[in-house]
DNA sequence: CGAAAATTTGACATGACTCAACTGGAGTGG
DNA sequence: CCACTCCAGTTGAGTCATGTCAAATTTTCG
């Protein structure tokens, strides 16, 4: 197994040269994952950025009812992580949790910090993508105060139309704010149009 | 007017050596904003990162209806910008209007990668900077799905004490996304527990 | 196959919005 | 200094959006 995908993944940005791509080599871990196990769970620090080679996570919040709510999921060559807790290393208060058999190559703090040093092309790299992933909830944030429920399930079936077939309705449901419930009743009525 | 409140500002994560000053001092301009002006309006390109040195903005859409829904509030010490547009260099969707008369230091594109060009500390300093409003912003987000607005009003308060004496009820409302009208009710219900 | 989870359904309760009217300052011009 | 307007804020009635709970049904996966 190599790092050939994250290699593409940062191309579309900015172009690897080969000694940071060595370095990239010998600063990240392969790991399998099983469905349902977690590679964070509350209480701990995060301590790894993770990136998604095959299969699917959610990172959710457990409320104070029990009650979970998806905060975010990430598929094939997207990253994940609690980056508050990565950063400050306090305990996080969110899971990340395998939907599928997964893989995924993980990077630490020390070595990321080893990357930025040693080659600024990380620093861009880093800072181009999570542009992009702030650009996107500033979108989903300005949709949760502005739209309704339905509105905002038939935009996610337009924005993630591949995640519908990999995930539960409930899933959906928790991602949006609303119950599976009423989650339910908004795809009959939609189906009824 | 000098850059001062700019570099003291980048100072919290990684202080600048003078060079980096002396970019910057080129790169900026300052401008002076009256109220209820606008430094960006639906239809144009973001053209400006925009930092806050005094003053009050805030940036919103503006729905089919005419509505307005508030994304983001900037306060001294705060930068502003649609990032989407800035960088795709597409049509905004957003309105930037100043709430209060304000003084602001602007930086635009080819004068920033500029200065990620020159400077890798910059490439750094805004990754930082970018990463803590995605923070921000997630735990918003996660407020959003899991709370009641009551709830989303009590925690505004906690986080945002000082802005509660500077903007209006209905400027909150739209930033928690509800009516004015049940906003009212909230405080009512509240003040009197 | 069998247990666990997902989905649906319906009755009911509560959260939140709409609309219209009213109140009470903060300017503004005479 | 007054009369006037103009908003922000409030109030209440009616309505719609969404949640809760319980139960039945279907699907998934070990």
């Amino acid at each position: 197994m190599g790092i050939e995908p994250l290699v593409a993944h940062f191309s579309k940005y900015l172009p690897l040269e080969e000694p940071e791509q060595e370095e990239l080599r010998n600063r990240t871990i392969h790991r399998s994952i099983k469905r349902r196990q977690f590679i964070l769970q509350e209480g701990d620090v995060c301590r790894h950025y993770t990136f998604v080679v095959a299969g699917l996570f959610k990172m959710y919040m457990v409320d104070d009812n029990g009650k979970e709510h998806n905060l975010q999921f990430a598929v094939e060559n997207n990253w994940i992580a609690d980056i508050g807790s990565f950063h400050s290393e306090l305990p996080s208060e969110l899971y990340i949790e395998a939907l599928e058999p997964s893989n995924i190559i993980q990077i630490n703090k020390p070595d990321l910090l080893s990357l930025y040093t040693s080659f600024p092309a990380f620093d861009r790299n880093f800072r181009v993508l999570i542009e992009n992933a702030f650009v996107s909830l500033q979108k989903r944030m300005l949709q949760s105060i502005s739209s309704t429920a339905e509105e905002r399930y038939i935009n996610f079936m337009e924005t993630y139309p591949d995640l519908l077939n990999r995930i539960s309705s409930v899933q959906v449901a928790s991602y949006l704010g609303v119950t599976p419930e009423f989650l339910s009743a908004i795809r009959k009525k939609i189906s009824k149009s």
